[in-house]
DNA sequence: TTTTTGAGTGTACACGTGTACACCATTCTA
DNA sequence: TAGAATGGTGTACACGTGTACACTCAAAAA
């Protein structure tokens, strides 16, 4: 029962998604990538295309899955640094700057496919998003000891500042990258605050109510 | 000397423009309109369009401009509805939400081509949005008395929120979009205690100092 | 072994695209 | 008023697109 038919279609499958995310880069979009193209670039005949995929969107929500994954290996990653100690804030944000500079483009792919035309799109990235930040809001309901409405907060403004500083990364050189961290882990700093600010105010008047 | 040639021929490029916007929607994006189809919703040949436009690139970028004016049109209106009191967030917030309702295919197209394929498109939008953060920040820097970096660093990063919000906005309800007013104001007020927390602790350095 | 299934191929088609070109009609210039 | 300039038109072309269809041939099922 090897099945050898179902390992290699399963192989050629693979081919034509790798095919997909090699043509991806700044001047060239999912959207604009023709089903031919990335047949041509797997080595296949265009219509073997169909043999795995219905068309050309049902290849990118195969991407943006993935993105996802890759985008919560991250965090893990983040995760096993910060327990050797250092700023929390500052080893996400090295990590993601990291992640972006080896991955611009699949961090491309989800940058624009949550703006998109298509709606499946745009909930498919928005979905993975939100995973991201439900572990990241976990994390800091944990750490700080913050009620829930406050980590979340913070967490949905923290991912968002990050997301908007890779983006501004995949356009920037070294220099403007390192100014570029440095910025963002400020404004992290500021929201920190503030989500501390606004749990004490919570407390002091839930106390002086009793 | 009335030059009757010359006022034809601006209104049929407003003509033009005009047909490009029409056609932009949730469910199609500038890259995806053609010469062809923006010449025939103006009601020309599709050859007429050269007369007035190089490329669709050289429309595109006209498209961005006009956007990055609307934006700044908002700006104006949200300081005058400020001087007549209230929370200076609040209704910064509830301005740009109301401008999103209003314009949502141009605030998307500003969205889109933030990320997109064209390197001038991209810088075009971010020269907008750079403009966008300036006037905030004067207007930081003055009304709240803080250094250049720290009012820079929150403009910043109000703006990028705000701009997430509006992205997030275009896929709601009404219900939703409210509920997201509220976050959005919320993260806001973290921000902006965290830049004053910031710059007390500045001051406090440098008069220790002294 | 024979039959059936299914991944992969090549051809063919209709369609939409950008744009080159020759042309017309009106406005501007001399 | 003669002639140049220019906005607008219609035709024509080569090209890339998605996909329908009829096929081959090796693996799986009978």
């Amino acid at each position: 029962m090897s099945g050898i038919r179902a390992q290699q279609k399963e192989k050629t499958r693979r081919l034509l998604i790798d095919a997909a995310l090699s043509q991806l880069s700044a001047e060239r979009s999912f959207s604009n990538l023709s089903l031919r193209e990335v047949a041509k670039e797997a080595g296949l005949a265009a219509t073997s295309f169909y043999r795995h995929f219905n068309d050309m969107d049902e290849l990118g929500l195969t991407l943006v899955d993935e993105a996802g994954l890759t985008l919560r290996q991250l965090m893990r990653q983040a995760r096993q640094r910060i327990e050797k100690g250092g700023s929390v804030i500052q080893i996400s944000v090295l990590t993601f700057m990291e992640f972006i500079e080896a991955n611009g483009n699949v961090f491309r792919l989800l940058l624009r496919e949550r703006s998109g035309t298509s709606a499946e799109f745009r909930a498919a990235v928005n979905r993975e998003i939100r995973y991201f930040t439900m572990e990241l809001c976990d994390y800091l309901q944990k750490a700080n000891k913050l009620d829930h409405e406050t980590s979340y907060l913070q967490a949905n403004a923290a991912v968002i500042i990050v997301f908007s500083a890779g983006a501004e990364a995949l356009d920037s050189n070294k220099v403007e990258r390192e100014e570029l961290t440095m910025r963002t882990i400020k404004q992290l700093r500021f929201i920190a605050r503030g989500a501390m600010d606004l749990h004490a105010r919570k407390i002091a008047k839930l106390t002086e109510n009793n």
